[in-house]
DNA sequence: AAGCAGGTCAACCGCCTAAGG
DNA sequence: CCCTTAGGCGGTTGACCTGCT
């Protein structure tokens, strides 16, 4: 689906507004030449797409400042490279995302969290604000039903990605990586047994992170504000990765597998029949538009009554 | 047909980092 | 070092679209 912004050439739509001369070095982090060029915000109008793509012809990329005082764009920097990389540049690949597309998604996300930027370095033609905005929108759609976000398919090929991932050196320790998940990441390895064994007992058959999520949120109050967003786990810590002896703590596959050890696992999980815990069936609604959404309804999956989270 | 709710998407905002003086 | 600047990134917002009642 696609629509346009209703726009006219001359730039003047209605829901253009103008910075103020004296705002361009505050608020909004765009700064001007100090031509007392009031610089324009809001949507692009087609010339504004073709003076900026004239002026990348001519200048090349970068240096988005000095389009301003090339040309008679009043936009800044900031507004004309977000322009240029996100609509205007070539081989930009347009429309819906394709089943592999999104399988990537997942898949990148499950190992990168919200690492845009690095996600779309792997999707050829794809803005980092598509893959956001598409993951945004299907963390909305998953969180009403009740799914986990990540199905049990692409666990086996999370191992490969976090392995490449790794070994790129990609992986930065992120100040702003989700404190949620971080908490369940650093789960010292008796308290992951522990969650495990909780899971199995609570819900036979769970065998992957989420059901691990949704443990820890039934041992912890689901209620509680940390989980609302029920955002996905990023990599633990090194030091935690290492004392704790596993390798990638949302790979569910992998769990039991590098969680050799402990008999009762053994007895516990798996014994269970795998991805047969289901609740409550859930029937998702989903729009007609992805019909084919490889991961949108999993089967088995583990959903409460009312599709929310119990509190 | 109108109103409403939810989905989609473009663009902005604020913060961060690296580079250069 | 410290400051300034440019660019990058992730989060958020708001306009518009679509489907349902």
């Amino acid at each position: 689906m696609s629509y346009t912004t209703v726009e006219s050439d001359d730039g003047m739509d209605s829901s253009i507004h103008y910075e103020s001369p004296g705002a361009d070095s505050i608020g909004n982090g765009c700064r001007s030449k100090g031509k007392g060029n009031v610089l324009k915000k809001g949507p692009w109008s087609s010339t504004e797409d073709g003076i900026l793509i004239n002026y990348v012809k001519k200048h090349g990329e970068g240096n988005w400042n000095a389009v301003q005082s090339h040309t008679s764009l009043a936009r800044c920097g900031k507004s004309c490279r977000l322009r240029w990389a996100n609509h205007l540049r070539p081989n930009l690949k347009k429309g819906a995302f394709s089943q592999e597309e999104e399988q990537l998604i997942v898949e990148m996300h499950a190992q990168m969290g919200n690492k845009w930027a690095r996600m779309a370095e792997h999707l050829p033609g794809r803005t980092d604000n598509e893959i956001k905005n598409y993951w945004n929108t299907r963390i909305k759609r998953r969180q009403r039903a009740g799914l986990p976000l990540y199905p049990s398919e692409i666990h086996d090929g999370d191992l490969q990605w976090s392995e490449e991932y790794t070994k790129s050196n990609i992986i930065r320790v992120d100040r702003r990586r989700h404190q949620d998940f971080l908490q369940l990441g650093n789960l010292k390895a008796n308290d992951l047994w522990e969650e495990l064994n909780f899971a199995s007992s609570r819900l036979p058959g769970a065998s992957d992170p989420s059901d691990l999520v949704a443990c820890h949120m039934l041992r912890n109050g689901a209620s509680s504000s940390r989980y609302e967003s029920y955002m996905p786990p990023i990599l633990p810590s090194p030091t935690t990765l290492r004392d704790s002896g596993y390798r990638f703590p949302m790979c569910s596959s992998n769990i039991k597998q590098e969680f050799q050890s402990p008999e009762h696992f053994q007895n516990t999980a798996q014994q269970t029949n795998p991805r047969s815990c289901s609740i409550s069936p859930c029937d998702v609604d989903r729009p007609p538009y992805r019909s084919q959404h490889p991961f949108d309804m999993i089967p088995n999956s583990h959903t409460f009554t009312d599709g929310m989270f119990p509190t």
